[in-house]
This record gives structure tokens, sequence and C-alpha cells, in this order.
DNA sequence: CTGTTAGCGCGTTCAT
DNA sequence: ATGAACGCGCTAACAG
């Protein structure tokens, strides 16, 4: 494999010419341009990241830490950070934690030997310590969907307390009074966040705790299946489930298929998180949609701004607003013998 | 950032020393060995991969170039990839191309300048120029999926046209004898090769040309739907239809579901590639599977036995069985009035 | 507009 | 069991 320097040998120049032409930094004239171009086409020159990195010590890499790109929600927040960081000629590393801590920190240790120039972080739970990892490197960092206590750092996520009152405003004024919530782990922000404005919905509608139905458990597909499974042979029974996450609405969707129920029918159901429509699903389900796309774009352009930025810059969180899309999942309650 | 000098300045020790204990390598005194990794924790020192990466000429990187990781076929092949690449020590850089030739020679020139160890290629078209200028700079590829023509090169797929052959034989020993195949783009082998199986099944069954109804389109969504209603305007008008891969066939089941056919009581329809189960599609497709992880695992297995083994070994070409799953998607014929 | 000098952080080679 | 010297390919800083 050739190097700077055959190039230049061949192009009877200098390398750091061969640098600048590669680059288009500094002056070249273009006649010399045209020879070094020709001979980085006639030897096949393909410049090397390695010791480009190595010298300038910017990789233009950023990594995207996050649960599970498999869940559409995270597809389209991905896309948003490529969108933006591929705009302003950046690679994205992306790597799947499956909400397993010991992946977030095998990945944020190697992430960061690899020197990549931010973190985009969905930090698994709610402890600083990873945060902290990074910020002790003094790696920029913006931290997305979730909030960690105990640090300072920028912060991207939807508005997870709003969006569920509100969703949960909808249910009620279909004429639901006993709702059970399927939440995600009670380790996670968005979890609790959730739970709170779901109590916040039967407060302001004049119930008390004793009309709240709340499970924990994990934010996936099996877990939705099962909290579905145990909301059903509550006493008394629910009449709508709302799920704190997509993942958890499928699988409350299958548990119901499952035992015969049907939706809106015989039962309600709205989740967080909206789910894309080739997924083909009947009935199709009212959500409470976070903007994911916005969010991966604008923790990004935050990101990036802290990295051509100083670095004393205040932190902030941005909190998106989140769009309650209503179909048909969840109909006015029919009054049972 | 401390670098390998502060830590050995430190401990009182050389940088090699250091470099010996990070890397097992070598002889060093347990003694020495813990001051050093006392130093190396005290002052957060993280190795840099970069300067590691661009001494040893070796990155432990895997390139995966596939079209479109969204869909759960590529996300299955993705997982093999990753897991064999993982228990060898080796990281995986995924990019999407989106069956676009354009953006596929900007990977490839991005991936060969990162000087990543090797290739898993998933070509965009039928045409060896991709593979050549990879194989040009002597770096390690293994194609998946397609085959491509004009050049000596590894190749791991499905086995395309004995299972387009098998899943169109059970088509037909339900009764169809009129079938259309939605097929994908022409410049793409797997097309090619699915019709093929889908001829020779007609052929078997005693159907002359005039009973084939081939479409050729994109593998996407939007393309299943255009080929249905296509389809569906056909004199005489189809009973079943074939789709080529999962995307065509969910596009498929849209275009039927807007047009009034129930499936498969009006209409059949089989695929290629199977759809996951947590997509609670009703009615459930029959299809034909290809083994998605195994295809990963095995293509990433060759890759790295290339890697390690001597450059002069023979190219294979390593096939793997497709099974047919027989589900809802395609009954007995009715007859109509 | 172009070149010279120097060194990024690490591991290989050889020496002790 | 440990260290010294060197160089990987490239670009920052400065000179001309």
């Amino acid at each position: 494999m050739p190097t700077i320097r055959d190039v230049a040998e061949r192009a009877g120049v200098s390398p750091i010419t061969v640098s600048r032409v590669i680059n288009r930094s500094g002056y070249v004239s273009l006649e010399t341009r045209a020879r070094v171009e020709a001979v980085i086409a006639e030897l096949d020159y393909v410049p090397n990241t390695l010791a480009r990195s190595f010298r300038s010590r910017k990789t233009r890499v950023l990594a995207l830490v996050l649960t599970d790109v498999t869940n559409p929600f995270w597809t389209t927040v991905a896309r948003g950070v490529e969108d933006v960081a591929n705009q302003n000629g950046f690679n994205v590393i992306l790597c799947n934690t499956d909400e397993d801590e010991t992946k977030q920190a095998d990945y944020l240790r190697v992430l960061l030997q690899k020197r990549v120039d931010g973190f985009l972080l969905v930090p698994v739970r709610n402890t600083p310590e990873p945060v902290k990892l990074i910020q002790r490197q003094n790696v920029p960092l913006v931290v997305l969907d979730r909030q960690v206590g105990g640090v300072e750092v920028d912060v991207v996520r939807g508005d997870s307390e709003e969006g569920a009152f509100r969703l949960v405003q909808y249910v009620l004024s279909q004429g639901h009074r006993r709702i059970a919530v399927l939440a995600g782990p009670a380790s996670i922000s968005t979890a609790v966040q959730r739970v709170d404005g779901y109590r916040r919905a039967l407060r302001q509608a004049g119930l008390d705790a004793s009309a709240e139905l709340v499970y924990y458990a994990e934010y996936d597909q099996t877990s939705g299946c099962q909290m579905a499974e145990q909301a059903l042979a509550a006493e008394p029974r629910p009449t709508a489930l709302f799920a704190a996450n997509n993942f958890i609405g499928i699988g409350a969707l299958q548990a119901l298929r499952r035992a015969g129920w049907r939706v809106p029918e015989d039962m309600g159901l709205v989740c967080f998180d909206d789910v894309p429509s080739w997924l083909a699903i009947d009935p199709f389900l009212t959500v409470a949609a976070q903007p994911a796309y916005a969010m991966g774009q604008q923790a990004t352009e935050r990101l990036l701004a802290r990295l051509s930025g100083p670095a004393t810059a205040q932190c902030q969180e941005i909190v998106l607003p989140v769009e309650i899309i209503i179909r048909r999942s969840c109909g006015i309650l029919q009054e049972t013998g």
C-alpha cells in the first residue's frame, strides 16, 4: 500500500503538498494539484485515516451508545444522529447495550480507546458513573432520552411526564376509570416520569391512589406480555392498559390476543412511542409519539456545538414535546352487564 | 489525557514495561505489574487504539456493508456477524448502502481509509468494480448474499433458486395455477435466481411461459405495494402472489388489504425471507426462510480464516439451504363462480 | 505557493 | 525481567 511519500516522490513534490491536495487545506497551484491527483489515481493511493487521526488528534467519529437499534424508536433516533453527523463530516459508531451495564462499560472503554470525538449516550441506569468516566477524559458528551442524577451534563429528551399525562387524560376522556400502567424499570428516569404523568392525570380526574395500578418491568416485549397478563388478573380488572413504551405495547397486544380479548372493544390499549406503519399492526395503536428523529438531530447538534465551542459553556437540558396520536386502540368505554 | 509515558514515569519504569502490562505480552514481575496497574487506575490512563493500530498495522475491525439494517433479515445477519467477530476480539463497523451505488462507493473508500482488517460486502449491483477496488488494496473480503460476475471471490449466500422452486411448488400444490412473482431488481443475482426457481417450478408442473407473470422492481415495501396492484389488474388475474423478499411481501399485504382482498381466502401470498413474529402480522406469512444468522456467522468465519491464513487459499462459494415454513397466508385454492 | 523539521503514542527489535 | 532506539504515516508550525 503506497504512502503519502510514495505519491510525493513520484509527483516530484513534498509530502506536505500531497497532504494539502488531499485535505484541500492551504494553497496548491492548479497545475501541481492536477499532477498530484493523477499520481494518486495511478497508484491507487488511499490515505491512512489512522495516521491522520493520530497526528491531528481528531477522529471525526461520534459514538452513539443506545439500548437496542432493533427498536424502531431508536432506529429513528439513530437516523437523526447520522444525518446531522454526516452533514458535518462525522461518522457514527453505533453500540447496543441491551440495557446491560457491563456491556455499556465495555463499550465506553473501547470507544474512549478509539478516541471518538464525542459521545451520545442513552445511559442504562440513572447512575452518574458512566457520565463521569467520559467527563474525566474530557470528551464531550450529550445524554439522550434519560436523566442522570449527580452530574452536570447536557441532556436531550422527550417530555415523558407531560406526554403520559395527556395520553392518560385521553383514556380518561373515553370513560375509563380503571387504567393499568405497564411501566419500565424504576431505575430509568423515563419510566418514573411516565408513571408520574399517569398519576397526575388520575388525580386531576378526581381519582385517588386506590385507582392506581402500576407494574414495573423491563422495556421489552416479554415484560409487556407478562405485565398485561398480571393486569388482566387484577381485581377489579382494569378497562384499559397504558404501555410505557412500544415494545411493552406490542407484548401487551400479544397477551390480549392470546387471551381472546378484543382491542379496543374489550380492553383499551395506548402506548408511549410510536410504531412504524409498516408493522401492519391491527388494530392500530393510539400513542404518545416522541419526536425521535428530532431528538437525534438536536442531541447531535448540541454535541457538535460543544466540539467547536468553548468547553466552559453552560450545560442545558432540552425537553422536546410529545404528540398524542389518536387512532383506534382505545375507544369509548363500553358498559358491560 | 495521559500517555503510556506518563504512566511509565510515575511508576518508575520504562514505557515498554507498561505496554507489556497492558497487553500481557512478555515477562513482567508481579510486583512491577501491580505498581503499574495502580498508576494506570490512578491516572485514568486509557490506551490509544489509534496509535496502537497505526503501529501494528492492524485495527481488529471488520466492515459489514449491507443494504439496510432496518430489514429484520439483515438485522439477523448482522447479529451473526457481530457475535462471531466479538468472540474473536474484532469490532464491526456497519454501513447501510440503501441499495445506492454512490453510497456504497463512498463507504468503501472511507472504510479502506480507516484500514479495516476485512470486508463483508453485500454488493448493491452484480458488477465487479467494488470487489476489485477492495482486492487491489489487498484487504480480505467475503461477499454476502449475492453473486458478482467477473471476479474470483469468496461468497456466502442462501439458495435462492432452490428456495423459490420449493416455495412455488408448495403454492402449486395448493391448486394455484396462475401465480405472479413480485421480484427484486434484475441487476441483483438473488432476484434473478428466485425468478429462475419460480420458472422451474411452473415448468415442472407442466405450465408453459404463458402461465408466467413476472414483475421486477426494488426490494422494498413501496415496490411491493405497486407490483401487487399491477398483478391484481392483470388479465387473467393471478390467484396467488410470490413476493421475492419480506418487504415486498409486507407491501403486497398492504395493497391487498387496501383493495379489500382477504388473505388467503381471496388471494394467496407467500414470500422469501422470514418475518419476525413480533411484527404481529395477521394473517401470518408462509415463507422461504434463509438461515440469516448462519449466513452472517459463516461469512465471518470465512473472513477470519482469510485473515490468519495464507492469501493464496482457493476462493469458495458457500450456499446455505433455505427452509420452507408453512403458515396461513396461502391455502387451498377456492373455486369461484 | 511550497518545503523542512519534528513528533504524535505505541510496539518491534535488539540489547542487557 | 527490563530498557533504548527507532519508526509507523501523517500533519502542525514555521520558513522561505
